[in-house]
DNA sequence: GCTGGCACCCTGTCCGTGCGAGTGCCAGCC
DNA sequence: GGCTGGCACTCGCACGGACAGGGTGCCAGC
């Protein structure tokens, strides 16, 4: 039905105007604005529909139209396509990642790039412990009875851990050690080095078994556990841009939030390369983030997926533009570390 | 003379209302909150005396009065005395800090009970580079002619370089070359590792000779050079406190500054152990942090400093408590640390 | 050198008014 | 039936004047 096609282009036009003008738009400005080819009376009309359906709602009596959580998603699921990144932006993306010399630095600079690309709060997600596979363990004695055991994963990312051994270990032991635990765990994945255990153990010699239990228990127990997973948050500085606080009350609960980290490491763990989610506002079913928007995606390979990273905003963003911006650097990211 | 003493009374009287409340203060509640045996009229002649001197001053006429920078500078130098941290705090530092599985953990704990203990934002700098010894080093072969290089140091830090080989490695090489790197190099502080190249080249037999001078010279490039510093950062919810934002302006160049790093980082770099650093407004000699102050102290002992760690907050903000805290934490991680 | 008193200044607040933006509704037109 | 122009109505906001309160500077007196 034209009829209703023209209401969701009216609600289309509320979004942009909205969000590039941070006013609530009346049917006036609307009818100027877009070639609606019809009058502001008739678009009044199909704003009180639409407010009817929730799809917008007025601040105050006798003031513009501003979208909905439900409007948004609206526009975002059914009304917006992904706007293309321009070649300078592609080019930034390049120009910035590349020549990083190691993971931190990769993902230091992703998050940069992001921040500035969406002038948002950009969060990257290490990769997932769980998800990657031993590269190789080092083991290197601090001290009589200490060990530092280095874990090195082949998504590039280095772990360390300090293992305190019952008796003193002979510094004889030290390279067996690393040999047994390398020839046992290398090229496993984290979530099954605890099948390899009983192996391992049976395997080796006597006079280390003491010691291996003690490593490989360590091992298992920090490493398999996803709860590690940190993250990286960049261009909070960009909360504090809209002069009028574009949040409803203040932005504190915001920040805390992204701190706490916990709260959005959660949603991250829900993402996947493939598809850029979004979730907006009150969706987010966390408090700190009603009035927030996140818009996310996965990194990796389908088959080998390895975090996430994304933005958090306003609810009142450039949705189209930002998850252009989002995927095509989780797509370059995945590519840089894939390769690594 | 007692003329002058009451006047620095009538100082750090103004200077403490103003931290607890916020709020320009006048003569007449000093006269009543303080003990100064004096009649408002009198303090009001030693306000105007004290204004002259460009220690306080009035945000308006008659409004109270407002302590200048070097009003603070004055009552830090000659007026505070340094709180003692009260037992739940000495408790909360431990039981806050024990239990850390790694550096990584370490820093981010130091960060977050600082930056709870000041209600401030808090900083911590990564143990430098340049100021710790190569404790190992580690060499994998992620490909035919790329190489990761791990190297651990006596601070507990872990850095990843990869080298990129001009020619295929040979697989057998890769443990002669730890070996012959790690008797080169154990030991050693990482600015005098330079120095051992020569050495290096010429003990290493011929047919590594060309690799061990690739490695080494990323090594001595990359990690020599204290560009690499990390600061963690914590607490910017705090920074959204004060309803009526406390900052002059925005916050927005202040967060960026944090981002940046590098302003602060460099700021940190004047630091040492003995003694807590305050640097207030202007002093801080960068735009983004005029209007802010900071309490900086190095950790690590006096012999072997580690780096830096302290508070950024408005320059209202309670000194004598924040170099208190600054400080305990500081004693605290530096034998955490040292010991490790 | 301190004190009380007084005139003065300034800001923040409260209220009333006018204006403008935007709406909803209605009658008329295509 | 749907669209349009017109019109009355409703608020929010900006402006401006009045007012109270807090604070100062100065002066004369002790």
């Amino acid at each position: 039905m034209a009829h209703d096609e023209r209401r969701l282009e009216v609600l289309r036009a509320i979004v942009q105007d909205f969000v590039s003008t941070n006013d609530p738009v009346g049917s006036k400005a609307l009818a100027e604005r877009h070639d609606l080819g019809v009058s502001p009376a008739t678009i009044r009309n199909d704003m009180a529909v639409l407010e009817e359906q929730g799809y917008i709602t007025q601040p105050h009596t006798s003031a513009g139209r501003v979208p909905t959580d439900k409007g948004y998603r609206l526009f975002v699921d059914r009304l917006s396509a992904v706007k293309p990144l321009s070649a300078a932006e592609r080019r930034a993306i390049e120009r910035f990642l590349d020549g990083a010399v190691d993971l931190h630095d990769v993902l230091g600079r992703t998050v940069r790039l992001l921040a500035q690309l969406t002038r948002q709060v950009a969060v990257v997600q290490y990769p997932t412990l769980s998800r990657s596979a031993v590269r190789h363990l080092e083991v290197v004695q601090v001290a009589g009875t200490r060990l530092l055991l280095v874990l090195i994963t082949d998504t590039g990312r280095v772990e360390q851990r300090v293992v305190e051994s019952p008796v003193e270990v002979d510094a004889q032991a030290v390279p067996e050690l690393r040999a047994l635990l390398n020839s046992a765990f290398a090229g496993v994945r984290l979530t099954e080095a605890g099948d390899k255990v009983p192996d391992l153990l049976d395997t080796a010699p006597p006079h280390l078994r003491g010691l291996v239990a003690t490593v490989s228990t360590t091992l298992v127990e920090t490493l398999v556990e996803p709860s590690e997973d940190r993250l990286v948050v960049g261009g909070t500085a960009n909360l504090a841009r809209g002069n009028a606080m574009e949040f409803s009350g203040t932005m504190r609960p915001l920040l805390e939030a992204l701190e706490e980290q916990v709260v959005v490491l959660r949603l991250m763990g829900e993402v996947d390369p493939s598809t850029v989610l979004v979730r907006i506002g009150e969706e987010n079913a966390h408090e700190a983030l009603t009035g927030a928007s996140l818009v996310t995606v996965g990194y990796g390979s389908a088959d080998r997926p390895l975090g996430g990273l994304g933005v958090v905003g306003p609810t009142r963003m450039d949705y189209p533009g930002n998850m252009a911006a989002v995927r095509a650097v989780a797509r370059y990211v995945g590519h840089l570390l894939a390769e690594s």
